[in-house]
DNA sequence: TATAAGATTCTTTTT
DNA sequence: GAATCTTATA
């Protein structure tokens, strides 16, 4: 541990030590950031009934654990154990003594039993729990507690021994020595009774937060001066992992306030996943944190929400309406946050930029005035992750030069931009491929990574790279779909395959040939709108639990099956079958988490071989990947930076074989140039050969996922209370849905049609006109008001939604190029 | 019916 | 920004 560090920890420590007298009332304290002032409150204060508590707090804290880990015994491995925290406080309270439950949550997390997670729901709080990896709970599980719990009653008697001192400069002289040598050494040398001062504190913790971090990622989780800190950051190389553990820094170790500490991610998956390891490292320390989207920080800040946004505007302009008065906001008051920490910077479009700007504090336009001293601004910490090469939205206005510009934004030297380049996921040669990749597509002046700042594997081994070609995709399609058999017959699991192209209906060849191979797939693409708490049967169920949250269920399938029978509502909605196998292992709970759970349901069971565009596996890593380049022009001399970031975010999600296959023709024009075919040779890949000589068949069978634009409702089919009954009918007596001439049929009626406008459209052309499209499955949909839609359909109603029934389709089509 | 010009689509997140 | 589909015009 290096001098610095010794400092800051010492610097912790004494934070500790005012915030315990605050605590008994002994003495008050200002905190800046360089001065703390202690003012003496009044004599007989509280210690000695805190000490007292202090060892209740324990024995408090033990009960609930054991409890806790009596229930977590009884989840089978995987399982997760749901409860409101208002509920546990309130089952507790009378044996306990008023105990918070976020304690002994903590408790069971930091003796790593189990693993916190936190959502919200409209029944407050909800902790999710989930074994940890300990199997045994004896008396040694409870060490690391009592070790912590000991580290601070110790604090608390040295404090009192200082106290207990007569003449001031006594005090003054002891609180001296407390903040020169280690509270071990203080016990023994001042204390009456040092036995107590034996354990040593927390080095357990210290060590989880700090330990197994690579050097840089270390700098970055204890760097506490630097304003501004870019890290540029290759794939695989911790980028979320770093930015947990510098959270868990500052709020475990450098004591600040977690309300005070902003991460910023770029979707739901992100927010959770960042939640998630945040709780499984600190514990309920780490709650108050906030982790947001940028969405969710604007709706914070402004109490706004899209829906709030003038008549007239839809969709896109809805949500950048919300980032931008959360931008005109923040110019008016102060940021919230002291520090804030965003990930995938290279992501990030102008308003959020702008907000990103302003939460630093570093807006230089509008710079504080203020009239006091006091009301000064406190100074943000801005660390920002990213990677240009892996920018992905320029085409929705998240330029590069947003990150290119963070250097001259912050004004700072180029020793504070990071570059993390171990890839801790990769097996080199596939490392090597993509570095060759991204070096002969880009000019340097393109990327920011210097030609000395090249990722590196940090993994043994070698891994597999292959390449090959094609003309037909139903050829490529064959070959994956064997690979694919093959290494799931050798125990790969099958998700651990994906298979990824530039465009969705790139895919369409190879869904036909894994269901011919009887191999199955999941296709990537979650449609927030296809949730199913969306659901007609899934929301109104849900409704039906969430009027009396703190009902007992017993059985959460038998309940669901009754409320489900009691609104007479049909079994056969896709999102139904979500729902009961999202519930399957909830047994006495209450209503209420029964209803959270519905709410975080997933559409499918994730089953099966990956199919995604480059764009939807972002974020995401597989074992093998398979890649499709098609769909540009080769005879482009310089390819297209957008093309090329997105094919080097497919090539760098494999972790121990990527196959690149090309088309003929159109393939990323890299792929054939001279100088990248011999870099691949040098660095050992294989050809893959395809099953070329196959005869075409003369159609394709897929499935394919409408979304709500897809479907037009005409005014007498939806919106007008025959079209409205004629789909709610339909949710309760469910039967074979056909689609003749566009419409939508159920044997009750006509529950809507294919929108003329929609983009499946253009996708179903020529199957439509052969009549082969039919419904395999459906949901009966809510759709939230679109008035934009409205006004076309000629309606003025005005109710907030209304509901359409959502078809899943399986196309069988001509054979396509 | 060729060809140019113009329109649209592709990649997708946010509740 | 490129590919692809639609429309206008000789």
């Amino acid at each position: 541990m290096d001098a610095d560090l010794r400092r800051r920890l010492r610097q912790a420590d004494l934070l500790t030590a005012l915030r315990i007298l605050q605590a008994v009332d002994v003495a008050r304290h200002r905190r800046d950031d360089f001065t703390a002032t202690i003012q003496p409150v009044q004599e007989g204060s509280r210690m000695s009934n805190w000490l007292l508590d202090a060892e209740e707090r324990f024995a408090g804290v033990r009960a609930m654990a054991d409890e806790l880990i009596r229930r977590l015994g009884e989840l089978g491995p995987g399982e997760t154990l749901e409860f409101n925290a208002a509920d546990l406080d309130a089952q507790y309270e009378a044996e306990l003594g008023g105990l918070d439950a976020l304690e002994a949550l903590y408790a069971v997390q930091f003796l790593g039993l189990a693993n916190v997670a936190r959502g919200e729901s409209e029944v407050g709080g909800v902790f999710y729990l989930r074994r940890g990896e300990q199997r045994r709970y004896g008396k040694a599980a409870y060490r690391p507690l009592e070790v912590h719990y000991g580290e601070r009653a110790r604090r608390l008697h040295v404090i009192r021994h200082i106290l207990s001192h007569e003449k001031e400069e006594d005090r003054i002289d002891l609180f001296r020595w407390y903040f020169t040598i280690s509270l071990e050494q203080f016990c023994k040398r001042f204390l009456p009774n040092p036995e107590a001062a034996t354990s040593p504190q927390i080095p357990e913790f210290r060590e989880r937060i700090l330990g197994g971090l690579s050097e840089t990622q270390l700098k970055v989780v204890t760097d506490d001066e630097s304003r501004a800190i870019l890290v540029l950051a290759g794939p695989g190389s911790g980028k979320t992992r770093t930015i947990v553990h510098r959270v868990a820094n500052l709020v475990a170790l450098r004591d600040v306030n977690p309300e005070r500490v902003l991460v910023l991610a770029y979707n739901r998956t992100a927010v959770a996943e960042v939640r998630e390891r945040l709780a499984a490292l600190i514990g309920a320390s780490g709650i108050h944190v906030d982790v947001l989207t940028f969405h969710g920080l604007a709706r914070k800040l402004t109490g706004l929400t899209e829906k709030n946004a003038p008549a007239g505007m839809q969709g896109d302009d809805r949500f950048n309406w919300l980032i931008q008065q959360a931008v005109d906001h923040l110019r008016d008051n102060p940021a919230p946050y002291q520090y804030v920490l965003v990930d995938e910077y290279q992501d990030i479009k102008g308003a959020e930029y702008d907000l990103v700007t302003l939460l630093a504090s570093f807006d230089r336009e509008g710079a504080p005035t203020g009239e006091e001293e006091d009301d000064r601004e406190q100074p943000g910490y801005l660390v920002a992750v990213g990677d240009d090469d892996q920018n992905l939205y320029a085409f929705m206005g998240a330029k590069i030069e947003f990150i290119q510009r963070f250097r001259d934004d912050y004004d700072i030297t180029d020793e504070k931009v990071v570059a993390l380049l171990p890839n801790y996921r990769s097996r080199p040669r596939i490392v090597q491929a993509a570095n060759a990749f991204i070096e002969a597509s880009l000019p340097a002046r393109a990327r920011l990574k210097g030609p000395d700042q090249r990722v590196y594997s940090v993994r043994d081994g070698e891994g597999q790279v292959y390449i090959g070609k094609y003309q037909q995709r139903y050829h490529a399609a064959l070959g994956i779909a064997q690979r694919a058999a093959q290494l799931i017959a050798q125990g790969t699991p099958a998700e651990e395959i994906a298979i990824l192209a530039r465009n969705w209906d790139h895919l369409n060849e190879v869904q036909h040939a894994l269901h011919e191979a009887g191999v199955a797939y999941q296709m990537y693409n979650v449609h927030d709108q296809l949730r199913p708490a969306n659901s007609y049967v899934g929301g109104a169920v849900r409704d039906v639990l969430t009027e009396e949250p703190e009902l007992a269920v017993e059985n959460a399938r038998e309940t669901l099956e009754r409320i489900r029978q009691q609104l007479s509502l049909s079994d056969q909605d896709r999102g139904w079958q979500a729902i009961l196998s999202a519930t399957a292992d909830l047994h006495n709970t209450i209503q209420g988490a029964l209803a959270l759970r519905i709410n975080s349901a997933k559409p499918l069971a994730r089953r099966g071989v990956v199919l995604s565009t480059f764009h939807s596996a972002k974020g995401s890593e597989f074992d093998h990947v398979f890649i499709l380049s098609e769909g540009m022009r080769e005879h482009g001399r310089t390819p297209p930076e957008d093309e090329t970031r997105a094919l080097y975010v497919a090539l760098t999600r494999a972790r121990e074989s990527v196959t690149l296959l090309r088309r003929e023709g159109d393939c990323h024009p890299t792929l054939l140039q001279p100088g990248y075919q011999h870099a691949l040779k040098d660095i050992g890949v294989e050809v893959m050969s395809l099953p070329t000589g196959t005869p075409l068949p003369s159609e394709i069978r897929y499935q394919l996922f409408p979304d709500p634009s897809d479907l037009y409702i005409s005014a007498p089919d939806v919106l007008f209370p025959a079209g409205r009954e004629a789909v709610l009918r339909y949710a309760r007596n469910w039967d074979s849905l056909q689609l003749r001439n566009l419409q939508l049929r159920s044997p009750h009626g006509a529950v809507g049609r294919l929108s003329r406008n929609g983009r499946i459209m253009l996708k179903l052309k020529h199957a439509l006109e052969r009549g082969q499209v039919t419904a395999t499955g459906a949901t009966v949909l809510r759709c939230e008001r679109d008035d934009e839609w409205y006004t076309r359909a000629g309606y003025t109603g005005l109710e907030t939604h209304h509901y359409v029934v959502l078809p899943q389709f399986e196309v069988i089509a001509l054979l396509e190029g």
